[in-house]
DNA sequence: CAGTCGTGGAG
DNA sequence: TCTCCAAGACT
């Protein structure tokens, strides 16, 4: 058997098994173009149960793309906090606004003209187009990865671009016309509930175990083959509550990099002069808890202290309700917004 | 290509 | 506590 015949094979059984029988997700009920834009990119890099009650939120809030492109970026960032790549939330609003001047508010189906949106890479084209739009084009994702390492028990880097543009090759040929859509989630529904990473798929439960080489030679747990990973480096950081007249003092982070444009408290590597590096005067200063905070390449090993001002500085001061419910901090800070708002408290 | 860009759940 | 890493895109 030829490996396209091998996939052929897999791609029909594995439509099949998706029609019997699915995950019944909320951007599944009315897969319009918007809906499945939409989960597209908050499921980047990012797992079913954590989206779940940001998709839910979000369209409640943004029903329609006209309403995405005009909501304020403040109440943007704060429907995407917590969920983290916050370009993400960026490229999603610059789409919708070319979606509304250059295609009049209806959001294009096709895979090259969504390659153009921001934001929208080949995965996510791939994904709209062939599940909203019915267009016979692949969406590989790391799931179709590993699925097709096993099925093929392939040892190639599943990191390496190369390798995931071999495997859209290889499905272009085999997706059939009349069902795109379930042939691509087929594939990553296979690989969410049944072919599951760490070494542990449920070959017992999948409906293409017959056809899997890595099944075959008993290989399955040892794929895929990943390149290995580098170590973090760390920074110790000092973040400050600074408190005036009761409210706290927030500045804004640049517009490029880690956490771009997101709120945070003041806050300056370890070792700096406090006063010289917030430009005011402190009084009553405490220590606070340690926190840690790990991103993807980089560590944060965070000390805290609080303290009272009465001098201005360059930062916005806000109430503990505003930075309650109306600004958008990341998750790195949230030990330090917790014992702020106790603090307030108290 | 290789580095950057978050977060939280599972084991 | 520690490691892994999920429906990737951009530079």
């Amino acid at each position: 058997m030829t490996e396209k015949e091998r996939l052929n094979e897999a791609v029909d059984a594995l439509c099949r098994w998706y029609r019997a029988g699915h995950r019944d997700l909320p951007w599944r009920r009315t897969p319009t173009p918007y809906h499945v834009w939409v989960s597209e990119i908050m499921l980047q890099q990012t797992r079913v149960q954590a989206v779940l009650p940001y998709y839910e939120r979000f369209m409640r809030a943004l029903p329609t793309v006209q309403a995405l492109a005009e909501v304020p970026e403040e109440q943007l960032m704060k429907l995407w906090e917590g969920l983290g790549y916050y370009s993400r939330a960026r490229n999603l609003q610059k789409a919708a606004r070319v979606v509304c001047t250059q295609y009049g508010g209806e959001m294009p189906c096709t895979r090259d003209e969504l390659l153009a949106l921001p934001g929208i890479g080949p995965y996510t084209a791939g994904a709209v187009a062939s599940i909203a739009g019915g267009q016979t084009c692949p969406a590989v994702d790391g799931n179709v990865l590993r699925v097709l390492s096993r099925l093929f028990a392939r040892e190639w880097d599943i990191r390496a671009q190369a390798v995931k543009r071999q495997a859209e090759r290889e499905l272009t040929a085999v997706i059939p016309a009349d069902c795109p859509g379930d042939c691509n989630q087929a594939l990553m529904e296979l690989g969410a509930m049944v072919c599951l990473p760490n070494g542990a798929p449920l070959c017992d439960h999948c409906p293409v175990a017959g056809l899997c080489l890595a099944h075959a030679a008993g290989v399955e747990q040892r794929l895929p083959v990943r390149a290995p990973k580098k170590q973090r480096p760390v920074e110790n950081r000092t973040v400050v509550l600074l408190w005036k007249d009761g409210r706290i003092a927030l500045r804004k982070r640049p517009n490029r990099g880690l956490l771009a444009g997101l709120w945070e408290f003041p806050n300056f590597l370890e070792g700096e002069d406090a006063e010289k590096q917030l430009g005011v005067r402190l009084m009553e200063i405490r220590p606070l808890k340690r926190a840690k905070h790990v991103f993807t390449h980089l560590e944060w090993h965070m000390t805290g202290i609080s303290a009272r001002t009465e001098d201005g500085g360059l930062f916005t001061w806000v109430t503990p309700e505003q930075l309650e419910h109306d600004i958008a901090l990341p998750s790195a800070f949230c030990a330090y917004r917790a014992i702020a708002l106790e603090q307030f408290k108290l």
